[in-house]
DNA sequence: CTCCAGGCTTTAG
DNA sequence: CTAAAGCATGGA
């Protein structure tokens, strides 16, 4: 069993490797994906791209398969912009995930002032102590844990993982989600949303804007983070500072496709098109 | 050694 | 209100 999709608009290296998701590992032709408590095994052959999982209507919303990426990569390619050009052109087969809420608050808690490499070992740590163990194409693996697992096991344990400084921030959020549940911010606004999530400790701006743009499919949100302030300057010939009117101008200048175009612009950066 | 990484909280002015 | 210090960790 397993999903089919033409691979020039769903690559799993320009998906899986954009920043969007920490938790997938290289296997046979293409990768392990893992997602809450759920697994599958993505590749691509020839012109296809092919999902094999155990839940097929979870993965079709998962890497976004309802949505016109021609189209958006169009609307790309349409503003003019270089390295917006070659991000579209080259991470065409690039698609915005929808992932877990509640793993996208504390995967991006965790990811601030950090880099991606060390954010993928510091939630391997926390989901093969705590997560449950579930088998998946003759293999084991770890669910991401429940924020009541997270909230019992503790600051102490977040240090230990290398969470660094950000122990107590993860400490307290996980201890207020077990308590509360995020059910209540699916039916907010974006704003609302946005607003919402910043009373979480830890969460800012910028982990705000990713949290609803890969956790609730908040498409019009631009996350800017360290990479988009150095790209905003080097290639759209920015001259503010605050991190908070970059988002502005971005978000005024993309719309509702902010979020696809961030992705494009990140990925294009981190990869250095255009030099090399 | 310093600088940086998908920044945030706290404190000072 | 804005500006800046402080923050854990590991790789370049």
């Amino acid at each position: 069993m397993a999903i089919e999709y033409d691979a020039k608009y769903f690559s799993p290296r320009d998906t899986l490797e954009c920043g969007q998701i920490f938790r997938f590992a290289p296997y046979r032709e293409g990768y392990k994906v893992f997602s809450a408590d759920r697994a599958c095994y993505v590749y691509s052959r020839g012109n296809t791209t092919y999902i094999e999982c155990d839940d097929e209507e979870y993965f079709y919303d998962f890497f976004d398969l309802a949505r016109d990426y021609e189209a958006i990569n169009a609307r790309a390619r349409a503003f003019g912009v270089p390295l917006l050009s070659l991000g579209a052109e080259r991470g065409a087969g690039l698609r915005l995930l929808n992932q877990n809420a509640e793993e996208m608050i504390f995967s991006f808690i965790i990811s601030q002032n950090n880099n991606i490499p060390r954010i993928k070992g510091i939630i391997e740590r926390i989901c093969s102590e705590l997560g449950e163990e579930r088998t998946f194409s003759g293999g084991r693996y770890r669910t991401f844990p429940s924020a009541h697992r997270l909230a019992e096991a503790g600051a102490d344990f977040f240090k230990r993982a290398g969470a660094g400084y950000r122990d107590a921030y993860l400490a307290e959020t996980s201890a207020r989600i077990a308590d509360e549940g995020i059910a209540d911010l699916f039916g907010l606004s974006t704003p609302e949303l946005r607003g919402s999530l910043l009373t979480y400790k830890g969460v800012g701006p910028k982990v705000a804007d990713c949290i609803s743009l890969f956790g609730f499919a908040r498409r019009e949100c631009f996350p800017v983070d360290t990479w988009i302030e150095k790209l905003y300057h080097a290639d759209f010939g920015g001259t503010l500072k605050d991190r908070n009117k970059i988002n502005a101008y971005f978000c005024k200048l993309f719309g509702d496709d902010a979020g696809y175009m961030q992705q494009y612009l990140f990925y294009a950066k981190r990869e250095n098109f255009g030099r090399g």
